[in-house]
DNA sequence: CGTTTCAAATTGTCAGACAATCAGATGACC
DNA sequence: GGTCATCTGATTGTCTGACAATTTGAAACG
């Protein structure tokens, strides 16, 4: 999640393409509004064409805009919905964290409960594959993060629904540098490593028993204490005071 | 969801970094691998270089790829994790439609809790305001479904949780075009309009209420019966024998 | 008024050049 | 021999100019 990349200055085509998101994200560009042509744009930014081009083409790859050629270039009905990226924007490291995390909380609770809803006896299998492998690394002291990963994924792969077995991997991958705590000397030798094994040994039991409630509680669980050993606060309210209205309408 | 857009020739900077992020996605280049330089790639696929960075750009974008200028580029750690899309693969369409509802599914009812667990008072008004236009266009018969889609926006946001937010938003746009069938005029005559709008105020209850369970349930039902709407199946197991085993493992 | 034709505009592609940067080799120095 | 600075080639980043493919709108024509 976090990075020491060393500063790079940045290159045109990027910082290009970052204006012209932002012209559309403002609004300043509605959708169907047609770009400026490329050479205009070079002008503008004093860039050569193929700078110009480079950024567009970041930009139809993002579903901002829709070129045609011979015709120019026009801000996408739905632009900025071609792709769901993290980080786009330099949000507070910690908040970002948490966010990041609940949204992959969110999503696998409800994987684990589509899993045990239609896991089959080849999906049973595969996952108890990493969770032997984790079961040896606890004896033998060898890593068994990558095998962490394994089982996350297997459970994905169990819903046997590609785009949410994707996702979760997608936001599985953000969180997989912070596997690493918990799988490490020090995460073995205070029972980190034990702890988290157990867990993933109640989501594999209610998974195999075709409970899709247990199944959710058991994520739960472990997503609530894998947020613990991360140090992310999963907090339930926003701090703000309940609110006891009630109002109707119709 | 579905598109009418007329076949265009492919772009070449497009095939060619489709069939880059295949010697990705297959393993062919790992992880930290160096990619063949411009002019090699220019030479093997017989276009210019240019064609090649645009190519190579797209890739940069989507996190697949990493460039240094002076040394290459090299496969990214965490190849393919930048971006998640939806339609990258020409999957059957009906199934890509029911996989990706179901994505939303499950996203929207975790965000429904989260809505109901932190809602403010502002939050609130957020929601009675497309509520109200939706009864207005009950009786008016105006199109309703912008304010259907505003609705879902405005729970999203009450999760005070911008990435769920984005994320809610981003499924939701997937099926923006199929929440018009609930609101024009057919929809309204045989009453699938007046059914979402109660669906709408259960939801509003519980977040009111501040009962997430219920939330919940209300936006299960909802987006149950808006999958009946869209013709789309929700089923429950993969049609596979269920698995009476409950193998242990020490 | 409707149709055809044409020309300008715009994106797509190509080729070559130079600048900026990096990695490895080379060689000097201790 | 080992360490360090320097040099050189390779590679990406950028610029320029050109031509091809396509679209758009208007002019010319019936």
């Amino acid at each position: 999640m976090l990075s020491d990349a060393i500063v790079r200055p940045p290159r045109l085509a990027e910082t290009l393409s970052r204006s012209l998101i932002g012209w559309v994200r403002e609004g300043r560009l509605a959708p169907g509004d047609q770009f400026p042509t490329e050479k205009q744009l070079a002008d503008q930014f004093a860039v050569s064409r193929a700078v110009v081009r480079e950024a567009i083409a970041r930009l139809k790859a993002d579903g901002y805009v829709e070129t045609r050629q011979g015709a120019g270039a026009f801000v996408s009905s739905q632009a900025g919905y071609g792709s769901f990226r993290l980080q786009e924007d330099a949000v507070s490291a910690t908040c970002h964290a948490r966010n990041a995390f609940e949204l992959r909380y969110v999503v696998e609770l409800g994987c684990a409960e589509l899993a045990a809803k239609r896991r089959t006896a080849a999906d049973l299998m595969a996952l108890q594959l990493p969770l032997a492998r984790m079961n040896d690394a606890l004896r033998s002291g060898l890593q068994g993060a990558a095998d962490d990963d394994a089982f996350h994924r297997a459970v994905a792969a169990a819903t046997h629904n590609p785009l949410v077995e994707r996702f979760v991997e997608f936001m599985g991958a953000q969180f997989s540098a912070s596997r690493v705590p918990t799988w490490n000397e020090h995460g073995r030798s205070n029972g980190r490593a034990c702890d988290a094994q157990r867990e993933h040994e109640a989501i594999y039991a209610a998974i195999a028993a075709g409970d899709a409630q247990a199944a959710r509680e058991a994520a739960e669980r472990h997503l609530r204490e894998g947020a613990k050993r991360l140090g992310i606060a999963l907090e339930e309210s926003a701090g703000v005071s309940p609110i006891p209205a009630q109002p109707e309408q119709g």
